[in-house]
DNA sequence: TCTGAAATTTAGTCTTACCTAAAAAAGGAT
DNA sequence: ATCCTTTTTTAGGTAAGACTAAATTTCAGA
């Protein structure tokens, strides 16, 4: 039916989706900032995807778009192909956590309805992917996930990583050699007012690590 | 260097690959025909492809073209994505033989090399994909494989089935139906002189199956 | 309520990457 | 030599998406 949308497309849907967990709409600038395209060409797209026989968003002139459900269903739809992939490409493949985005990112807009399912099936219809992010179900469910944000902890309270959302590679790989990985648990040993700034030991790490809000504020943990 | 060609310039050096094989030049109208699209476009594209940098095949006019040492890189390396490709779906995903074909067709654009890598690992770096068809290495040989055609065999001669070079999904479906699959052993019962129809009897199975050339062309065996 | 900065939209272009139909030209076979 | 087929040329079209520059709207503070 509104099959065979084109790759710019579900990703500009990808994008709505992520903003709009966290500010309800998404503005013309915040989608330019993220797809790394000038605001006029965003406007442009909004418009079309506001314009197709289903719409894909609910467009209002100057403040932003959300998405339709039916908008939604497509976003859900890729995501479940991209953290299906990224566990695939870890678990399967053997990717190391930091690779997993760019491979899934290319190839969710490719993959068919059955590979979908059947990298699901071979995983055991897994609800999290490597990076603690929750896999929409077959029928689109979103599973809960920790929302409990790590810049809210203080010193001495424990807890255990959910979920790092962040996708550079850099930065993965560096919080994986502190031992900062999905399940690890930790206990807060600082926190400075000033610039956010939070301290963390890793049961079984030597040293503390330093973390900026920057950082904390992109892991999310449950408390003990 | 040449990196990031499109899918339809790969699919034009797959498609001209394919053809020299038989016919040491590739025309304008072949390719036309396999890649159904009209002439004119044909020779659009070939003047862009002898005009890239290297040059991605040699053309003279009128006489069609033929895939120069950079092109035949090319064209080998998306030929071992796909058929690797093919053996993972049909090995690790449990895809049939007959659906590999065009999942990897998608596919095969898309995966990085340490994709390609990987898959290769997790295969024990195998020489031939579902259909019997010879997986170019990762220097890009070509491993030995069966070049006598069934078409070849005359009754009361036996073999192996070695390789089935056809992608429809119906004709495949239909050939394992009758136990036509590589590996399989059979004996010609049967060869009729003007259609050059061959009976053959599947080692294990009840019936004679009655091939015509279109078909038998396309199978490759080993004589016992 | 005015004003200026920031955000957004409009308008008009551009590029890339194909594809096509129809006319012209070139080869080849007799 | 000439007909027939194949191939190329010509001229043009489309689809998707991005860009710039200029205009407009919004919003927040004076």
């Amino acid at each position: 039916m509104r099959d065979e949308l084109t790759h710019a497309v579900e990703d500009y849907l990808k994008t709505i989706y992520d903003l709009s967990l966290t500010f309800k709409r998404a503005s013309t600038t915040q989608i330019a900032e993220v797809l790394d395209i000038a605001p006029a060409s965003v406007t442009g797209m909004i418009k079309k995807l506001a314009g197709t026989k289903p719409p894909l968003v609910e467009y209002q002139k100057h403040r932003g778009v959300v998405l339709t459900p039916d908008g939604e269903k497509v976003a859900l739809e890729i995501i479940r192909h991209h953290r299906l992939l990224e566990l695939f490409l870890h678990q399967t493949l053997g990717y190391s956590w930091d690779e997993v985005d760019a491979e899934a990112d290319r190839l969710e807009h490719v993959i068919s309805e059955e590979f979908e399912e059947r990298i699901a099936h071979v995983l055991g219809n897994p609800t999290h992917d490597p990076h603690g992010d929750p896999i929409p179900t077959k029928d689109l469910e979103i599973p809960t996930h920790a929302t409990l944000c790590l810049s809210h902890l203080r010193p001495d309270e424990r807890g255990t990583i959910q979920r790092v959302r962040d996708t550079d590679p850099e930065l993965l790989r560096y919080l994986s050699e502190q031992g900062i990985v999905p399940q690890a648990n930790f206990t807060v040993t600082g926190y400075t007012p000033f610039d956010g700034n939070i301290t963390l030991l890793v049961d079984g790490c030597d040293n503390p690590v330093v973390l900026g809000t920057r950082i904390t504020q992109q892991i999310f943990v449950d408390k003990e």
